[in-house]
DNA sequence: CACGTAGTACGATAAAAGTCGTACATAGGG
DNA sequence: CCCTATGTACGACTTTTATCGTACTACGTG
């Protein structure tokens, strides 16, 4: 089944450690890439999906950091821009990252 | 062997794994803990050991950041201000996160 | 076609972070 | 005592980041 080809975002290996750590500095991010992991492995989302309180030019303006950082990976689907971490891609970069976001506890 | 008081810093079950990552998306700092897990893992070392081209100023700004996030434990031995990655602690907290740290290829 | 929706680029603003010079405090040695 | 060295707090400046409103584009539906 063809998918519709990402937005752009950085090859594997030009994956830099420290813009991921930038990108999930942030606690709106970091809350978006666990909430990715933990409740929608099998599929992607629209930004609508996270039920933020924020206006959406802000979390356009997250969504594109992460994407940018090489941390998701978003495609268009008609009206709407779906994301989902590139898990496969940061295992093979920086294994057990992901399980550090997914086991953190928060408050 | 008695050794002098870490200098304020953050109790174990505080350390917030943002506030780890934001410490470590400066690529100076992750260039200090990189260098004080792997060159240096049985010892202390005093500011001036690193060789950074930096004044002292900014030096001490980002050894506080580190100690003040929960990355590096920093004592003071008479003149000298020691600083050294709190392995242990990161390890129990966040499992493999300095290992990225340690991997990860630089250019 | 019109309309509603998703999402964006742009720009403005505010906040945060990084840089570094300066003057100072402290420690240690002679 | 003086001198040197380490390292800092403070403040100023620059850069980066976060926030969000606005106007717009593109898509899907009727």
């Amino acid at each position: 089944m063809d998918l519709p080809e990402p937005l752009p975002e950085p090859a594997v290996d030009e994956i830099r450690l420290e813009h991921v750590f930038a990108a999930l500095s942030d606690p709106l991010r970091l809350e978006i890439v666990r909430k990715l992991l933990l409740e929608s492995e099998a599929f992607d989302h629209s930004c609508g999906w996270f039920g933020f309180d924020r206006p959406k030019s802000t979390l356009t303006h997250h969504f594109k950091v992460l994407r940018e950082a090489g941390v998701t990976r978003q495609r268009q689907y008609g009206l709407e821009r779906r994301s989902h971490v590139r898990t496969d891609d940061l295992n093979a970069r920086f294994p057990g990252l992901l399980d550090l976001v997914t086991t953190d506890k928060r408050r």
